[in-house]
DNA sequence: TCCACTCCCACTTTTGAACAGC
DNA sequence: AGCTGTTCAAAAGTGGGAGTGG
């Protein structure tokens, strides 16, 4: 079920190389919370709201995490993936493709703010993204995940076990996908099957439900059928999503017919009831099916561990990735095609830094000092060609997109989502030039100063492209 | 004309300060 | 003084409609 592969190609990491403890994180289990909402919204197409300010999700990711070393400290992260090289509109009540995908924007990673903890930690409770917040403004200075409207993503979540946030440059990380959180960046909700989802689920929009005689109930009303039928547990909302005319849904996405035949394989893996996907899952699903271990729980089957990071390996991929034909069938397929495993191997690079550790800066997040003693591993700083050194800004002190680490939580807490550096090839303004980056941190940040000439352009994807809010 | 996008509105939940009681 | 619980206003999060601009 889980796989695990040590999959680095460059110097080993101090940490891997530290103790056995390191291995122990092939046990690590991640699991989805409220997968059957998940679904619901994924059967249908899933879109999230992106605005300029920046926009939760919704549903937000919430994971449970087991197998952690409890005394070992870990940092999670989420980043977007798109996933294809593809731009979609929606057309008479289905997404069609529309040409090519953008340029990537800027890379950014968030950062939970409990980063980092204790194995046991993020173990005790489930753990929640709730604030992370999606963006469509390239010049975001507020460490939101920057995305391309009309463009699929999925979320990637990413365990480092990392002492701190600046004392690791090479860290054993495990990531994390599950095949229903994919969803189309819109500016505007286009499916209203979609919005009546958000509406029933979302406590925020209450005042949008028909059942509420608010003075807006009226608004929401656009798609009246099934509103009767409303109801909050997942269970009901299967029922719900199956009542409503099934042929919407697949009308709604009949250029993905062929591969929607496949759905019906799935199995039902540990309770979680196996569902028809949308033609976006089916996507996916096929590479699931393909490429994945059989039997895998399709909520970790893209679990893999690695190695932070590898933009020798890292590059050909990306090149690789967008340098498709713009046809639906055929961008998972070349998405995919380069390991034969999932897509989601095939994107992640083998391996990504994790920056020094500034000791001048206040660890905040950090839970403090570790139950079990300070023997856990605490990989070496070291120095490595194509090393992504990262760099934190002064409070209040605005800094180049991607290339500074941000507070969204204010001076006191200088850390709490990690941004990536803005790509050399990305034409909104300011797409910093390939070696500010470089420069920048050699300046400004507390490392070494390292030189790789394609750091911005590596960083250009999202995997531990670091710059830090 | 179309469509993606932005702004603003009315609504909701969440948050946190202020206060009271023990 | 310190802790806990309650109240309430402000802040933040919602989707929709209208308007804008390419």
């Amino acid at each position: 079920p889980t796989h695990s592969r040590p999959n680095f190609s460059g110097p080993p990491p101090s940490s891997m190389a530290a103790g056995p403890d390191a291995y122990l994180q092939g046990n690590m289990r991640m699991t989805l919370e409220d997968p059957e909402l998940w679904k619901n919204f994924h059967e249908i197409g899933t879109e999230m709201i992106i605005t300029k300010p920046g926009r939760r999700m919704f549903p937000h990711c919430k994971i449970n995490l087991s197998g952690l070393i409890p005394c070992a400290k870990y940092i999670l992260l989420v980043d977007m993936v798109p996933v294809d090289g593809f731009r979609y509109k929606w057309n008479k009540e289905k997404w069609e493709v529309a040409g090519k995908a953008e340029p990537q924007p800027p890379c950014r990673t968030y950062l939970h703010p409990d980063s980092p903890a204790p194995g046991s930690h993020w173990m005790k409770q489930s753990v929640s993204f709730l604030k992370l917040k999606l963006t469509n403004n390239t010049l975001d200075q507020h460490g939101h995940i920057i995305l391309h409207s009309m463009h699929r993503y999925h979320p990637r979540f990413h365990i480092v076990q990392a002492d701190d946030l600046f004392s690791v440059r090479w860290s054993v990380f495990q990531t994390f996908t599950f095949p229903e959180t994919s969803f189309t960046a819109v500016t505007a909700y286009q499916n209203t099957k979609i919005t009546k989802l958000k509406i029933d689920h979302n406590p925020f929009a209450k005042g949008f439900r028909d059942e509420g005689t608010t003075k807006k109930g009226g608004r929401s009303n656009k798609s009246p059928a099934c509103l009767e039928k409303r109801a909050k547990t997942s269970d009901v909302l299967i029922r719900d999503s199956e009542d409503s005319p099934t042929d919407f849904c697949r009308s709604s996405y009949e250029g993905y017919d062929g591969e929607e035949g496949d759905m019906p394989k799935r199995k039902e893996v540990d309770g979680v009831k196996e569902e028809r996907y949308s033609p976006w899952a089916a996507d996916r699903e096929h590479s699931v099916r393909t490429e994945s271990p059989a039997g895998a729980d399709p909520r970790d089957i893209y679990n893999t561990e690695q190695l932070v990071p590898a933009p020798a390996s890292y590059q050909p991929y990306r090149f690789h990735e967008y340098g498709k034909s713009p046809s639906p069938s055929s961008s998972v397929g070349s998405s995919n095609s380069g390991s034969g495993r999932s897509s989601f191997e095939s994107r992640v690079p083998d391996v990504a830094t994790v920056p020094d550790h500034d000791p001048s800066k206040p660890r905040t997040h950090e839970v403090g000092p570790s139950p079990c003693g300070p023997h856990h591993p605490v990989p070496a700083p070291q120095d490595y060609p194509g090393v992504l050194n990262m760099t934190m800004a002064q409070a209040g002190k605005p800094a180049v997109i991607g290339h500074h680490i941000y507070s969204p939580y204010g001076a006191e807490q200088p850390l709490g989502q990690w941004s990536g550096a803005g790509p050399a090839q990305y034409p909104h303004p300011p797409p910093p030039p390939p070696h500010h980056l470089t420069t920048d941190y050699s300046t400004q940040a507390v490392h070494h100063g390292y030189h790789h000439g394609n750091v911005a352009e590596w960083s250009q994807y999202p995997l531990f492209s670091y710059s830090c809010w």
